[in-house]
DNA sequence: GTTGACGTCTTACC
DNA sequence: ACGGGTAAGACGTCAAC
């Protein structure tokens, strides 16, 4: 028998005579790399009909203990029936455990248990990996001491062992798991980079790439002989250069493989290539090239490799930081910038053949940089890399992919068992086209401003607020009544003109987010005093994440637990509960002057901010459940503006400024990247001016200049560019908007155009009879001078006119130049 | 043919 | 491919002139 420390970090599996094993990398704790095979069981559930007999039930599992397959070539039977009382959505039901060979067959026996004293069949449609963690909780990313019998050459699993390139490959007899905190565990991590002359895949060659790991800096080339650069490693050929990466890789062999856009770029690139030269991309522990999968409808596919997690840093980030990120675009520049103070190293692309002698040292340090960033920003995300794997119980490699909406959901499936829960099943195809015909339901309550310059403002907002809502009132797929009054007793809300009803009696989903929520404050309060703690502060963002995200999940067509019921409910609850809160704060003397979801705006009317708190207290000793509200802040001063038809006051669009002078603007022009710079730099400032000035007069002066400015063309082209994303794939779209021109023009000179791009251009002068905007898009570096009209009247008006509108003052005659009779007048 | 009103499409934000 | 609410620009359409 023999012993190791082991920690799991990827999953996979294998079938051997009909059986299937799972096949767990990892390491030990002294970082040899181990793999664990094991089995467990594979099952399913069939759920019966309450009215069936015992008598009956002992029948229908003989029945089924007699089924008998032979599908795709391989035999296979169901081995064994028990059963078993479980719950399903919560309710009790008696259900049938049946057992079977091989988890791929599953499908086809449920397909076989169409009787009648069956009514539900679940718990099929979860991965191997998954139900295998399931069921016997050896946990991703934790630490286990493991006892079992080490493959040595041995022709069990067919020999696999021999075929593994790792340090032990041991049979599993038993586990137990290591305390937290005893071992922890450092990555090794390799980068990489690759450049090429062309950016779709199968055209142009690959010409360098560029290796980071620990200790290790490398950039493989082919090209230019002339190599003051340092990490240079010359090879002869294309051919060559790939082969070095292979060998690097297998020389280094990472935990994991990290790349930016590289299961969309990198990996898909390299494949291409290595296929027109015959070479095998033989970078997996077993030997196996790296396995492809498509993507959904306009996603990019993901690139998995046999016993190594590739990461694609951009998808992590994107799924899990991007919403609350300052970056207007996740390209590895700006991410970078944010989260590393770094940047990319300054280097213009050129062909190849267009780079001449000492330009190449230039491109070479720009290629290496690039997994130098990707190498850090690695390290900064593993704590949540970590603890997001621990918190959902997933495989790394999924954790890294997954959209908000699939962690829920694997956290759901992953806690099932503490509620004695049956899975529910993913929806078909048809399902999901019938949730989404249902349309919207009624969402938030927005409260419409009075436009004006305020003073002596405080603002409360729920914590966690439609989290919290569901929790409190118990809101979910299991708990759901129905619109008519029950019997038992029920939470009620009235929305859509119909009447919610949800059981009383806690439901798996509000306990689980109950739970998480709770944890997190305890996090939270622990992280005051120990503030440096990455993981704790990792781990109570995993918390903070899927509680945020909860809500969407059950409103989300695609999800297992949908509950479009459930989801409206919460929006109403949230609803009513603000409300209520508004109604006390105004009751209480101070006066409300916006609202929006989850936080209340007030003016504080010359009351203490002593006072506010306490008063902040007594609302939460009233409040129901977990329903909690918290002091976003004190502000100085505060504006509210008009909409552009200028008859009340515009909703999302205000500014604050503390009293330390730290502003807060929200959903001004200045916020939004489709707005050139000039026009968002000059409102920024004008809201700055006039928030900490408390009058108009320097931003008015400043404004002057800036009109000024342009009328002499004195505005630099970098100020003008306006920057839109492209939401869908370009022939698509139905109205013919300014960057979809753009667009086209990108296109026609070959340049990379994709959903997701963000397209850049300006508005030119051009003939009198071109009226449209779309007819005087030209891009950045096209000849043309800007169109004076244009950003006077479309940019920089517009992003000033409302402010200034507040003290009565017509900006549109001033930019006419016309004498301001209202300044005058007053 | 041009103009303006109004609806639709689109993006980005809360 | 997590929700709804909202502002706002630019295009598209149609009727009035």
């Amino acid at each position: 028998m023999s012993y190791t420390k082991f920690i799991p970090i990827d999953y996979d599996y294998f079938d051997w005579q009909g059986r299937n094993y799972i096949k767990i990398t990892g390491r030990n704790e002294k970082n040899k790399r181990v793999c664990i095979i094991d089995s467990c069981n594979v099952y399913l559930w069939a759920i019966l009909d309450d009215s069936i007999k015992d008598k009956e039930i002992e029948k229908l599992k003989q029945k089924i203990e007699k089924i008998e397959l032979d599908v795709k070539g391989r035999q296979t039977k169901v081995e064994k029936v028990e059963i078993h009382n479980k719950n399903f959505l919560s309710k009790q039901v008696k259900a049938l455990k049946i057992f079977a060979t091989n988890y791929k067959d599953l499908h086809d026996i449920a397909d076989k248990l169409d009787m009648k004293e069956i009514v539900k069949r679940r718990g099929y449609d979860l991965g191997f990996a998954t139900h295998y963690i399931i069921e016997k909780k050896l946990l991703p990313l934790n630490w286990y001491d493991i006892e079992g019998e080490l493959l040595n050459n041995s022709i069990e699993f067919g020999g696999i062992d021999s075929g593994l390139d790792v340090d032990f490959c041991i049979k599993m007899k038993s586990f137990k798991k290591i305390e937290d905190g005893k071992y922890n565990f450092k990555p090794k991590v390799l980068a990489f980079d690759l450049e090429c002359d062309e950016f779709k895949i199968g055209e142009g060659e690959v010409i360098m790439i560029s290796l980071v790991s620990d200790n290790f800096k490398k950039v493989l080339t082919f090209k230019e002989k002339n190599k003051k650069f340092e990490n240079v490693e010359q090879v002869k050929s294309e051919v060559e250069l790939i082969e070095k990466f292979l060998e690097y890789v297998k020389k280094i062999s990472p935990d994991f493989l990290v790349g930016y856009f590289s299961d969309g770029f990198d990996l898909p690139y390299l494949k291409a290539r290595a296929e027109k030269y015959n070479i095998k991309l033989n970078i997996g522990l077993d030997g196996s090239q790296p396995r492809f999968s498509k993507g959904n409808i306009g996603g990019v596919g993901t690139v998995k490799i046999d016993g190594i997690i590739h990461v694609d840093l951009l998808k992590f980030i994107q799924t899990t930081y991007s919403q609350y990120m300052q970056s207007e675009t996740l390209a590895l520049n700006e991410v970078a910038k944010e989260f590393l103070g770094d940047e990319k190293k300054p280097f213009k692309f050129k062909h190849s053949s267009k780079i001449d002698g000492n330009e190449w040292d230039k491109y070479f340090e720009y290629n290496l940089h690039d997994s130098v960033l990707a190498y850090n920003l690695f390290e900064k995300f593993w704590p949540d890399l970590l603890e997001f794997t621990r918190v959902i119980q997933e495989p790394v490699f999924n954790i890294s992919r997954n959209g908000m909406s699939s962690n829920v959901e694997d956290f759901i499936i992953h806690n099932l068992e503490k509620f004695n829960e049956i899975p529910e099943k993913r929806p078909g195809y048809d399902e999901i086209g019938e949730r989404r015909k249902f349309g919207k339901y009624e969402g938030a309550f927005v409260f419409e401003p009075t436009p004006g310059l305020y003073k002596d403002i405080s603002i409360f907002d729920f914590t966690s607020c439609y989290g919290s809502t569901i929790v409190t009132y118990n809101l979910s797929k299991s708990t759901f009544l129905g619109n008519k009054k029950p019997k038992q007793d029920s939470y009620s809300i009235e929305t859509g003109g119909e009447i919610l009803y949800f059981s009383t009696s806690p439901g798996f989903f509000p306990e689980m987010l109950k739970n998480i929520i709770l944890l997190r404050k305890k996090f939270k309060e622990e992280l005051k005093s120990e503030k440096d703690n990455a993981v704790k502060k990792a781990r109570s963002n995993a918390f903070k994440l899927l509680t945020n995200a909860a809500y969407g999940y059950q409103g989300f067509f695609g999800a297992r637990y949908y509950c479009r019921e459930a989801a409206a409910a919460t929006a109403a609850f949230a609803k009513r509960a603000i409300k209520e809160v508004i109604e006390e704060i105004n009751k209480r003397g101070y006066k409300t002057i916006y609202s929006d979801t989850d936080s209340i705006a007030f003016l504080i009317q010359g009351k203490t901010q002593q006072e506010t708190k306490e008063f902040l207290k007594k609302l939460n000793s009233q409040l129901p459940g977990i329903m909690e509200l918290e002091l976003e802040g004190f502000f100085k001063r505060g504006m509210w503006v008009t909409t552009r038809s200028g008859e009340v006051g515009a909703k999302k669009k205000y500014a604050l400024i503390d009293e330390n002078g730290k502003l807060k603007i929200r959903g001004f022009e200045t916020v939004r990247r489709d707005w050139c710079n000039l026009a968002r730099k000059l409102q920024n400032n004008v809201i700055k001016m006039i928030l900490e000035d408390g009058n108009e007069i320097n931003a008015l002066n400043y404004f002057k200049e800036i009109i000024k400015k342009i009328k002499a063309r004195e505005i630099e082209r970098e100020e003008l560019i306006i920057k839109t994303q492209l939401k869908k794939p370009i022939n698509e779209y139905k109205a013919i908007s300014p960057h979809v021109i753009a667009a086209k023009k990108m296109q026609e000179r070959k340049m990379p155009i994709d959903m997701g791009t963000l397209i850049e251009y300006f508005v030119a002068e051009t003939r009198e009879t071109k009226k449209l905007v779309r007819e005087k898009v030209k891009l950045p570096d096209e000849k043309g001078e800007y169109n004076i009209k244009y950003y006077l009247e479309h940019q920089i008006l517009p992003a000033v006119e409302n402010i200034f509108q507040l003290f009565n003052i017509n900006t549109k005659e001033l930019l006419d130049g016309k004498k301001q009779m209202t300044l005058e007048g007053f």
